[in-house]
DNA sequence: CTCCCGATAT
DNA sequence: ATATCAGGAG
């Protein structure tokens, strides 16, 4: 899985002027998630595993429209519910921790999304990346940094973190990171990592790193 | 570790 | 045909 990046020796020390280049590249990091709400927030980032952004939008374009309260979840139809959402693919383990995690909503947080990692961290279907996201965009709380694909993926090319583990990553680049960084390092990272620094071809020739990258084949 | 799983790029 | 997509549960 991560055998394409065999041995790339540890490259903290470029963090700084890393991320400075990547930010002047992607100044305004925004989620490509389209919500209104923390409700539509949290649904949409369970519903966003292995899965495009553009996919969950299309999805949630017409989902939010009838599904519109915690209670609506609570009393969706499994079967229905998960052809609604069918296209995200993990159509049937989506739905089932969604109408779940509304009943967990309902009868232990008051009718309201957890806004604590704690809370948000018992909802099935909700990890770490998922509660980080929710944190950050919904309440404006940045406790860790929500580690996907493509974080991983450009940390370690990056020489950021030999870990494999999320968690452990997360960890590492807690370390390395500026507190204010923290709020912005995760989607720019994502965002170079989709638009250049993709998994399979990277395009290294592009890329406005490529000199302090251990990984480029430039 | 395996399983869940459709859509898309290569 | 195969790898990958803003992962998480058992």
């Amino acid at each position: 899985m991560d055998r394409e990046i065999p041995l790339v020796p540890d490259n903290t020390a470029n963090f700084e002027r890393i991320f400075e280049l990547l930010r002047k590249e992607y100044p305004n990091a925004a989620p490509a998630l389209h919500f209104k709400n923390p409700l539509e927030l949290l649904v949409a980032t369970i519903l966003s595993a292995q899965c495009t952004d553009r996919q969950v939008n299309q999805v949630t374009q017409k989902l939010f429209r009838e599904y519109r309260t915690i209670e609506d979840y609570a009393s969706a139809d499994l079967t229905e519910f998960g052809r609604d959402i069918y296209s995200t693919g993990f159509y049937h383990q989506k739905a089932k921790h969604i109408i779940a995690s509304a009943h967990i909503m309902l009868t232990e947080f008051e009718g309201q999304v957890p806004y604590t990692m704690e809370g948000l961290l018992r909802l099935p279907g909700v990890g770490r990346k998922t509660a980080n996201i929710v944190l950050s965009r919904a309440f404006g709380k940045i406790e860790g940094i929500a580690v996907d694909t493509h974080v991983k993926r450009l940390s370690r090319r990056l020489g950021f973190t030999q870990e494999t583990n999320p968690e452990k990553i997360e960890q590492d680049l807690m370390a390395i990171a500026k507190r204010k960084e923290l709020e912005t390092l995760s989607m720019t990272l994502i965002l170079h990592g989709r638009k250049v620094c993709v998994a399979r071809k990277p395009m290294c020739e592009m890329c406005v790193v490529n000199e302090l990258c251990p990984s480029s084949r430039v």
